[in-house]
DNA sequence: ATCAGTTTTGCAACCGGTTGCAAGCCTATC
DNA sequence: GATAGGCTTGCAACCGGTTGCAAAACTGAT
């Protein structure tokens, strides 16, 4: 009935030595003989010993533990990243414990709760985020903190992210010199949108042309279904539509999509942005953009595990990934 | 530089009282005066305490930490539910800590490190399990186990799941009574189909009419590529397609859409199962069944946290939710 | 003012490990 | 055969909390 029965001295008792000596069997490197190394390591093996990690990480200081913050796990691609992320880390020999912000009422409440469990380490995973961090930071300097997939960020936390704004304006240049004039833009929930530079890049090449947006719509969650409305709704009352639709994401765009064809409008162009498997499903054929998401991940892990202060806050390219979605009528 | 700086005797000495004393203030229901306790409350916050849970889980022997075993995280329903889990864990002061059993190399490896970890309890997630689980439960027989969104189980190990069997059974009928007579099905990785009743529940029905599946396939992952790639391939050596595809759940049924509708065969009833988001999209309009989703969690996490030993191993009922592919034609 | 009864508080011990230190042992060299 | 030096081992103390127990303080009634 007990948990954790047997304990490291039990182990000793067992081996017949110090739990001391018991201790250093699990130690690499320590100072012990190679006969009571096997002992121990016998008598753990026969009694089932498990070491508890949580007992050890109140001297070492380390619990292998790594807090991922996120926030809208309704988009697939963030998702997608988060399952990738927590396996790399479990090779590595760290686990992660995920915090949901909506499941908490804050940002500081979350990031409370974090340091409670002494996480090693937090990434915030594509989400925005307030001044409170500031706090954070100023409360515990050791704990390495960093952004991925979001370009702008308060002082103090580095990140890693996709280089949205040279993408988005190498997209808008090449669609103008196609002849392109007409645009518009679904955007995200407004707090993450203002981290992103996607439209930011769009709207900067518009301008040099002297063309802007003729419609912009922004939906409250990374979810097919709200893009999905937003769309079937303006299409109602469109007069004329325009040559392309410019997405946010993969998932709106999809959305976007699925409202376009229902009402038979297959020549609008649609462009999203990173690559989520179903944008390469036939039915969708998405023209979007391919984040160098093993990149930015293996960036993370290093600065997580080294703790290494180097050049961090980097942006990092990936590429456009053509597909029908972009010139539907080919 | 030191992480965990201010610690519960920083704040006594600050609060001008003992470490036990200043202990209680956090315990609730503790014997403290209400002066002391608003002392040590203040003094914790102006110091910006947070109380470390891992030492407190030393002798406490709660750690607030369920380990979450997953497995296919390809496949989007599991990845909803991994998400609707978590964050009911977290409003229930819980964090999860995921496993992933493909970055270890096995159960048993699995299932140590959360031992290490000494989580509160182990939820298994759409998982195949092997007989190492006996080894477990040996171990550490206080140790709440789940699994959820699986039929068969090992002896020892709760579940709950949905009733495939009901569930495949009754659509069984309905396609028989609506004339289908070709069906296929469209299978998962071996490991997993063998704890799902689905296949069972539709063979069952069909043997009692004589029949069997014309075609039966099974791919890798739950993963949209691979059964697009199957159908795909299958459909380029078919002479007269079947009646109805069956599909086990519903990511294949979207991968085998994308094949048929590619090839022009819109007449293949295709039925799911889970009822993801996708599934409801126009491009889709997948027939399928809704998993009982909450009812599952919510059984799940009253387990979980009341440690009542109560009638577990339940099936929930769903409901087939009707969409457009199931019919075609119409 | 006294005393019993109830809070409140301080203390020691403990949870399951790790680590610096000093003592013990072994080997090697002269 | 003595001694220096390196390995191994046992010990005490500690990590940051909690808890049972007993002393201390407070309460109110006599």
């Amino acid at each position: 009935m007990a948990r954790q029965k047997v304990t490291l001295l039990d182990v000793a008792q067992h081996a017949g030595v110090s739990k001391w000596t018991a201790s250093r069997a699990f130690t690499e490197g320590a100072s012990i003989s190679p006969s009571a190394k096997e002992k121990v390591l016998k008598a753990a093996y026969s009694l089932g010993y498990r070491p508890n990690l949580l007992a050890r990480s109140l001297t070492t200081k380390r619990t292998n533990l790594i807090g991922l913050v996120v926030d809208e796990l309704q988009n697939p691609y963030i998702f997608h990243v988060l399952d990738l992320l927590m396996e790399r880390l479990q090779r590595q020999g760290m686990l992660s414990v995920v915090l949901n912000i909506s499941a908490q009422d804050s940002y500081q409440r979350t990031i409370e709760l974090a340091e409670q469990f002494q996480v090693d380490g937090l990434v915030f995973l594509g989400t925005s985020m307030d001044a409170s961090i500031q706090r954070l930071i100023r409360h515990d300097p050791g704990l390495p903190c960093i952004a991925l997939f979001r370009t702008a960020c308060e002082e103090g936390v580095p990140y890693l992210s996709t280089d949205d704004l040279s993408a988005t304006r190498s997209m808008a240049h090449e669609l103008i010199a196609q002849g392109k004039r007409r645009f518009a833009y679904l955007a995200g929930p407004a707090s993450t949108t203002s981290v992103l530079r996607r439209e930011e890049g769009y709207l900067s090449v518009l301008a040099e042309y002297g063309l802007t947006f003729d419609q912009r719509w922004s939906v409250e969650h990374y979810h097919r279904l709200g893009a999905y409305e937003t769309i079937k709704e303006s299409l109602a009352s469109l007069v004329n539509p325009w040559d392309v639709l410019l997405c946010e994401n993969d998932i709106l765009a999809i959305g976007a999509i699925d409202a376009l064809h229902e009402q038979g409008m297959k020549d609008v162009a649609v462009i999203g942005f990173d690559d989520i498997d179903l944008s390469a499903s036939p039915q969708y054929a998405l023209t979007t953009y391919q984040q160098p998401t093993e990149q930015i991940l293996d960036r993370a892990i290093a600065y997580l595990l080294s703790g290494e202060i180097g050049p961090v806050s980097e942006l990092f390219a990936g590429q456009w990934v053509y597909r029908r979605s972009h010139n539907p009528r080919a």
